[in-house]
DNA sequence: GCCATTTGTGGAATCGATACCATATTTATC
DNA sequence: GATAAATATGGTATCGATTCCACAAATGGC
């Protein structure tokens, strides 16, 4: 590999001012300047980034930490990411935890040996010892899609577009209305979407038999098996369904339609994710848009600016609208 | 930081020692081993990957240029290549082209000047600057789903994939096909299932209307007009139509429901791609899977193979098979 | 008990860049 | 024309690891 040594060799010059050159500081002639850059094209020469971020401490790189890309949540959120970081120079390292919360911590201190200037989590938890082991870091971290404290984070306001949900499932005359949510330990998308849920209901007066309630994973097929017993366990049957994410309504969907009942005439459904399947399934579904791509954008800007000021961590709440289409 | 430097001072050895602990290179004793392997325990070190592949040239990262990561056909890929090297203590680096060509060959360069160790395209086009490119890197490339002459690739069996797709649309009686493909500098997608749809019906003695050939990009929308050009130019409507991708043909379909055409009795609908919308979309959509997730790991496989030996480039051919369901 | 291995350890060079400092030359100021 | 400031350049230390080499101590064989 070409080194700086023999570019400065071949421009007469030393190593120092090929630096200067190369990154405009300090002095350096028009002479120098010119065969320097000749060399450079001649040679297609680039420094190492290794060398250079052992000296300078900075790698360009932001780790990023996800449970899996193939959601669309993921890649879109990653999408935005890219965007705004590319912008700045900054490259993506991928760190996939396939969904096992140990691996959160483990690749926090792999990025760390890495050395990235920076690191963003697509949390799915905020357990004590992953809050302490970013605290302990020493390098921004930016949460997405869980706050807590002391750590700066991108969240969207689940608990009040959960409430908002409700809210319009009610308004459109439902009254008995089932829920498909996930483990609780994921606070945004367990947690506070049946919070938001269960809190609207009481707000009404109504009451959410036992047997509506279901838990599942992220899949679709979780959402299928957790319909058929919504259905099959129910005394009395619930008008509509609401789903803490699209993949879930879609499985949902798909066991009604298996089994003759009408969405919505017989049952409605709701979820929250926009993903772009929900727009082509049949009936369109109604569905919560959370801005993934603006998500990551955010996340972005936030971990440039902790990069150069790491002391202003916030938790930026973002915005949320309902996509009203056929499935209520 | 903490530095090698300082855990030598703590475990009263010298870096040497703890390096050879470190690799379990060399010779340490029982007794310094303990010392140091106590002190790391306590200080929690981890060795500077930075400073490290400075010195070891080896940087534990395999660069990904892609176009875009918001298909599923990349994220799938992008899986499949995480499951095989994260086994191998491999991290991924991503580089997002948004379809921008020039920015393969731009990344080509930044990916060498952060000294990856090798180098996973998911190729858009075969053409010779890039090829050249590649070549001059001196650092293992593999391309995903293009072919080229002295690169090792993984891709999938486009002429013949769609020679079958043509073959079973035939079969099930139809005669007057449409196709909605895209650009041929995309060799794979573009030229090559264009070439396989025209022999396939050449071989049969099938007439295509000029009309029935649209050109679209890789979005549901463009499926969606491409559809409606069909509809709206040609004399004789088709009864059949081959989109190249599953976007476009769920596109194609919302223009023919919207339309008031039945499928698959009015018009049959058949793509390739298998993703999970596919399957939810109404009808179910006939389409050809093209396993992904195996080739992002196959061609994972296959660069730790070029980085232990550069010589055994291989050109893997994957399978597909044809899932049939509601849509032809 | 002597010589040859094996085992154990530290010193120093090195990877490829940056950055500080000293020094030389040119230009400006009065 | 002397002095100060600006411009230009190279030498050298440094970042944090690995690795080679020299050397010392322990072990073994006869």
């Amino acid at each position: 590999m070409l080194t700086i040594k023999e570019i400065a060799a071949m421009a007469k010059v030393s190593r120092s001012t090929v630096s200067r050159a190369l990154n405009n500081s300090g002095y350096v002639s028009e002479e120098a300047r010119k065969r320097i850059d000749q060399v450079i094209e001649e040679t297609g020469y680039a420094p190492s980034e290794q060398a250079k971020s052992l000296r300078t401490k900075k790698t360009k790189v932001i780790g990023v930490i996800l449970p899996t890309i193939q959601t669309e949540t993921a890649s879109k959120i990653v999408t935005g990411l890219d965007k705004e970081l590319s912008q700045h120079g900054y490259q993506i390292l991928l760190a996939n935890t396939n969904l096992e919360k140990e691996k959160e911590l483990e690749f926090l201190d792999l990025l760390k040996a890495r050395q990235v200037d920076g690191i963003i989590l697509i949390a799915t938890n905020t357990e004590q010892a992953l809050l302490q082991k970013i605290n302990a870091l020493k390098i921004p971290v930016v949460l997405i899609g869980q706050e807590a404290e002391d750590v700066a984070s991108v969240t969207y306001n689940d608990y009040h577009a959960s409430m908002e949900i409700t809210a319009f499932l009610i308004e459109k005359g439902h009254q008995r209305i089932a829920f498909i949510g996930v483990d609780e330990t994921d606070r945004a998308v367990g947690y506070l979407r049946k919070k938001g849920f269960f809190d609207e209901m009481a707000a009404h007066t109504l009451i959410v038999e036992e047997n509506w309630v279901q838990r599942a994973v992220f899949d679709i097929d979780s959402g299928h098996q957790a319909m058929e017993k919504i259905i099959t366990n129910s005394t009395e049957k619930p008008t509509a369904v609401f789903a803490v994410t699209d993949r879930l309504a879609v499985g949902a969907m798909s066991y009604l339609k298996q089994n003759g009942l009408r969405i919505p005439e017989d049952i409605a459904m709701i979820s929250i994710g926009a993903s772009e399947m929900s727009q082509y399934v049949d009936p369109a579904l109604t569905t919560m848009d959370y801005q993934n791509e603006l998500a990551g954008e955010k996340a972005a800007k936030q971990v440039l600016s902790l990069i150069a000021d790491p002391s202003g961590k916030k938790n930026v709440v973002l915005d949320y609208r309902l996509i009203i289409r056929d499935s209520v």
